[in-house]
DNA sequence: GATTAGGGTTAG
């Protein structure tokens, strides 16, 4: 006879044949007579070893396999023309003295088929034990009872010294009786699941002992618990690992009890909340979120960056981290609106904090909010707000996941719902939202925005920081304000920034190197004859080198005026012979002799070597007025004079870098060309003759963009850019320049 | 197979 199921445990009586006659467990004997009797039993009932309720069945062959597939702990099953047999497990079970076997043909079971809830809806015409729950006041000691509780205090488990973990709680209910609670268990997920205070737990067989005056609860042979939501009016969902529990609708009726009655006591409806925008510094306090991204520390500390979407009051501690050694989403723009707690876990609770994934939603008990500064911050700056989870489980201490669909997160899930267009931002690249950060500091509070730029603006206007994708799609002309980082510049070679600009022709060209200088003045020595002009006096000196003659020309028109030895014409010289000279006049012009006539020299050379500057004249520009030069009523001889004396167009020295900017949303290529010398303060033809300043403008370059930085290393730049465009090939080409701004000066 | 803990702050 097979294993067969019915529906309903009464219909189970009607299966019994006539010849047999139904008996109880407790009245089974040895000498029981076994063809005439059947027993109606069920696994695992409450009160068994007083009276020997419970029995051991032990089933063979087919039936063996039959029932196992077909009947599930809890069941009410008949059992028919079975073997009575001496227990040999009765001294240690403590069970009945005898046990029934079920091997032969004949023996039948019918399996009552009751609901298991794994979740709601409840199969209603269920049938299971009737268990009994003693109110916590009525607890004797030594004593194996089950109690329903709401829950005061609990600890998330921890590994105990011994071998388990053990779970701590105090629970309490209508007697306003509170009872400790220990739980010991191997397994993580047979502890209860707890997530806040005023949870609700219903405990099955603990053992009640008196502890420091007061009644305790420890889970002894056979435990499970089930825990509830304490939220009034949410729905009674039970909570366990377990597949298979009791769960019935006076469970339900009980769950509502506590949960009303709890609402209106004072230890959980004065339970205020504490967000990220409530947080006060040295606050211990429980704080509900989500992960946004993750960094091992070290071996005892792990960097959560979590948010709840409200924004702190006080300035956020940002823990920097490589952003190769961050896993998670980035967390910049958060970051900027002060959204972004960083919390540093330590010591026992990395178990937990090791296997959290970013996007789960978290429970902190007992999180630290310390005020403390950055390691970079000056100590005259506004100190940060961390938070830290210290080790030890002191006051509940501890983290862990919740569900996402926990009551405890509806409120936070709207929170973050009004924030999913920073997800937005994040995804597009877009800049709209930063639009709320980047609004003035008055309008926003102060911490919002961070004072730890290279740079400083000097202008006037007021207009809106923007990010690079916003300023990419703005439309020419603009000004406008971005906070950025330097990616890459152009030239690498520092001293080719350094070019010279006709504002005639708008011609701008490299400063010639040395060597073709040289060659121009080794062309023009060679094989020459003083030139022999009227308006100039003469004299000349051989040189070393056979057939070179130097030649120096002062205008006879200055000659008598205080002036005469400011400007000098000299001939036949190297280029290193001019330079030495140079120190000791003040303007000197290299010519040469063409046809015995004085003849500038080939402009790709100066027109002119003033101390350690060299000035350069236009070849585009430049008129050929020297064969009739005039020199008088000019006071003061400096390179504008001596090039309108002589009909050059002079070069100016400017400096020119091109940027590659990057912020959170783009990247942006903005050239330093008017602004230069303001924003390195030197002047770039003091820079042509200064090594000094050479250096000054690499060390600066140096620190904004320091060799082989990270992109996190390197500072942000508060910049003014100008938007604007010129004509390139008929068509309009957008170009950005840095304007108004100057580096910092120590 | 007994034991574990039995709430009450790290000190980064």
């Amino acid at each position: 006879m097979p294993v067969q199921k019915v529906n309903d445990s009464s219909d189970l009586d009607a299966k019994v044949p006539s010849h047999l006659q139904r008996t109880s467990i407790t009245s089974l004997t040895m000498t029981s007579e076994p063809s005439h009797r059947c027993v109606k039993t069920q696994e695992d009932p409450l009160q068994r070893t007083a009276e020997h309720t419970s029995i051991n069945v032990i089933f063979f062959g087919t039936l063996a396999k039959d029932f196992s597939q077909s009947a599930r702990q809890g069941d009410v099953v008949l059992l028919a023309d079975f073997t009575i047999k001496k227990s040999p497990s009765f001294l240690r079970d403590k069970l009945h003295p005898c046990q029934l076997e079920m091997d032969g043909k004949d023996d039948f079971v019918y399996v009552s088929v009751i609901c298991f809830v794994k979740s709601l809806p409840l199969c209603r015409n269920t049938i299971y034990a009737k268990y009994t729950y003693v109110p916590l006041n009525d607890l004797k000691p030594r004593t194996v009872v089950n109690v329903y509780g709401v829950v005061t205090f609990f600890k998330q488990p921890f590994p105990s010294k011994g071998s388990d973990y053990c779970s701590t709680l105090k629970i309490t209910d209508q007697s306003d009786f509170k009872v400790g609670c220990n739980i010991f268990s191997k397994k993580l997920e047979d502890h209860p699941i707890l997530f806040r205070v005023g949870d609700i737990i219903r405990l099955h067989r603990f053992k009640t002992d008196v502890f420091r005056d007061s009644m305790s609860l420890l889970n002894t042979f056979g435990w499970s618990t089930v825990t509830f939501d304490g939220t009034t009016d949410s729905p009674v969902v039970p909570r366990t690992s377990s597949k298979s529990f009791h769960f019935g609708e006076s469970d339900i009726r009980t769950v509502q009890e506590l949960r009303q009655w709890a609402a209106n006591q004072s230890w959980i409806s004065n339970d205020l909340k504490v967000s990220l925008s409530t947080v006060k510094p040295g606050m211990y306090f429980d704080l509900t979120c989500q992960l946004l991204a993750k960094a091992v520390m070290d071996s005892r500390c792990i960097l959560l960056k979590v948010w709840d979407g409200t924004k702190c009051k006080h300035p956020l501690l940002n823990v920097a981290v490589a952003s190769d050694a961050l896993e998670g989403e980035s967390t910049i723009v958060k970051d900027r609106m002060n959204l972004t707690a960083n919390v540093l876990v330590y010591d026992n609770h990395l178990e937990m904090a090791r296997e959290l994934k970013p996007g789960t939603f978290l429970q902190f008990y007992n999180l630290h909010a310390l005020l403390q500064r950055a390691p970079d911050q000056q100590p005259d700056q506004s100190e940060h707000l961390s938070f830290h989870l210290h080790g030890g489980t002191s006051y509940g201490r501890g983290l862990r996941s919740l569900p996402a669909e926990s009551p405890a997160l509806q409120s936070l899930k709207s929170v973050l719902e009004k924030h999913v267009d920073l997800d937005e931002y994040d995804e597009v690249n877009d800049g709209t939202l930063l639009e709320i950060w980047y609004t003035p500091p008055e309008a926003v509070g102060w911490w919002l925005l961070p004072n730890d730029e290279e740079t400083v603006r000097t202008c006037e206007h007021n207009t809106r920081r923007l990010t690079l994708a916003r300023v990419k799609r703005s439309t020419p002309p603009l000004s406008c304000h971005v906070r950025a980082r330097v990616k890459k510049y152009k030239p690498q070679q520092l001293y080719q920034c350094l070019k010279l600009f006709c504002s005639n022709c708008k011609t701008m060209e490299d400063v010639p190197d040395d060597s073709a200088v040289a060659k121009v003045f080794r062309e023009s020595a060679k094989d020459s004859q003083p030139c022999d002009e009227q308006w100039a006096a003469t004299s000349s000196a051989s040189s070393r080198e056979p057939g070179r003659t130097i030649s120096m020309h002062i205008s006879r028109d200055m000659v008598g005026e205080s002036t005469h030895m400011q400007l000098i014409f000299i001939e036949g010289t190297t280029l290193d012979e001019i330079c030495v000279l140079s120190r000791d006049y003040k303007n000197l012009v290299p010519v040469r002799s063409v046809n015995s006539r004085m003849t500038l020299m080939d402009l790709t050379a100066p027109f002119l070597f003033s101390g350690d500057k060299r000035y350069y004249g236009c070849k585009q520009c430049s008129l050929n007025t020297f064969q009739n030069p005039v020199f008088t009523g000019v006071e003061t001889w400096d390179e504008q004079a001596v090039a309108q004396a002589l009909g050059v167009q002079l070069m100016q020295y400017r400096l020119l870098i091109q940027f590659e900017l990057e912020d959170q949303t783009d990247t942006l290529e903005a050239l330093l060309w008017e602004n230069t010398e303001r924003f390195f303060h030197v002047s770039a033809v003091d820079a042509s003759g200064s090594q000094d300043l050479q250096d000054k403008i690499q060390t600066i370059m140096d620190t904004i963009q320091p060799p082989d930085s990270s992109l996190e290393e390197r500072p942000w730049l508060d910049l003014c850019l100008s938007v604007y465009t010129v004509k390139d090939d008929d068509r309009n080409k957008v170009c950005y320049q840095i304007t108004n701004t100057e580096i910092k000066e120590e």
